[in-house]
DNA sequence: AAATTAAATTAGGTTTATCTAACTTTTATT
DNA sequence: AATAAAAGTTAGATAAACCTAATTTAATTT
């Protein structure tokens, strides 16, 4: 059994290598950074998760998850966007309040909790944020990767999920009527800083550069 | 913030007191046993929990909960039978498998999750086991004092709750049809060893005295 | 290639929660 | 009242997860 610190640990690789595509790897600052931990203490815990073999490492080089380490994260993973998604639509939570409760829940063991869980959701494929929910084998849908600041002047797009999950993003997003399904003409891209005028629900807002990197679309 | 173990001491002494009517204080070895930990372990923590003002308690005096410990461990209680409730309404657990999960679900960190899952389990006044779930104020009603090895020969009882929470016990009741709210008529009780002839959904059963004392009835 | 910077590790501590073994205090029994 | 037994505490260790400061190795830049 692992402890809630080894798990978040391996959490936190998948996230750092799930990131950007086909890295699948991590150093020992950016995990200790990503952690808010210190190196150091990084480096402890990296020697314990080799020694359980949940990840391959040797000294000064880089980490990525075994098979056996992907699958537990997964597993955390599966969790805590189940949980997230059961606070959303069962206990009508805010979807900038899920997350870090789900933090918590996400370290409950128990395969029957997560498997009746599943079943009382209806087996969901997104969780709040548009992020796939690994299913009851392991299976992770790729994530969505064209953001709204990718998008043509002109055309028409759905939202579909978010790239950034801070509670201040989360708020803004709602403030502005937006949500996943909603749908995006955008109608301008302003050449100097990326600014872009788009519509929505029949209402003209303009919106940061930094803001449309985060709305994933289809 | 308390943490997972010190909650745990709380509400062990929570249950040691609430047991005996008036008994209100523990000692270090009755506690120590209850958790599985040495006395020497509890007697630290013992001092901890003194310097938090949580309990009252002198050397090589008995332990008593505090006002503000007994809240706490209220609320931890409230959290525990919450979570029993929607494990077994809303998850299909049975009865014997709800306790194990809530032993881990009862740590989780947020307010506003205890209150909306209260609201969504309708707010139950009693857990699967019979067991009075304090309400949002802290208020416990008090427990089913009468045990079905009490009642009279000839008279009838429903039952409303169990005493003994292990898990083959839980099974044993469930296996005999019987579960919170049957009605049991009362046969007769050997003189010898306490065994009672009962009836219940028009079978006749017997069970040993032991049994009788883990029945709670009105 | 040498020097500099960045990345990672090691050494030595701290805190929390646990243990065993030895000791002290309180309670019960003769 | 003396003794024995039970209850409780103290001292000293250990393991997990963290830290700071110093050191080593690897990667970059001149
Ligand atoms: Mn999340
Ligand atoms: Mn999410
Ligand atoms: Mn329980
Ligand atoms: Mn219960």
């Amino acid at each position: 059994m692992l402890s809630f610190t080894e798990e978040n640990y391996l959490k936190a690789l998948l996230h750092i290598t799930l990131e950007v595509e086909h890295k699948n790897e991590a150093g020992t600052n950016e995990l200790a950074s990503y952690l808010g931990v210190k190196p150091a203490t990084a480096t402890d815990m990296l020697k314990k998760l080799k020694d359980k073999k949940l990840i391959s490492y040797e000294k000064y080089g880089k980490i990525s998850l075994s098979d056996s380490g992907r699958n537990k994260a997964i597993e955390i993973l599966r969790k805590h966007r189940l949980w997230e998604t059961f606070l959303y639509e069962k206990l009508d939570f805010t979807w900038d309040e899920v997350h870090e409760v789900a933090e918590q829940l996400e370290h409950i063991q128990s395969q029957k909790l997560v498997d009746k869980l599943d079943k009382f959701l209806g087996f969901p494929e997104y969780d709040p944020h548009g992020d796939a929910i690994p299913n009851a084998k392991g299976e992770l849908k790729p994530s969505f990767k064209k953001t709204l600041s990718e998008a043509e002047e002109g055309t028409t797009c759905r939202m579909v999920a978010v790239k950034d999950n801070t509670v201040s993003f989360l708020k803004y997003v709602s403030q502005l009527d937006l949500g996943i399904n909603t749908h995006i003409q955008v109608l301008a891209r302003q050449p100097y800083d990326g600014s872009m005028e788009i519509l929505i629900n029949d209402s003209k807002i303009t919106v940061s550069q930094k803001f449309a990197e985060n709305i994933l679309i289809v």
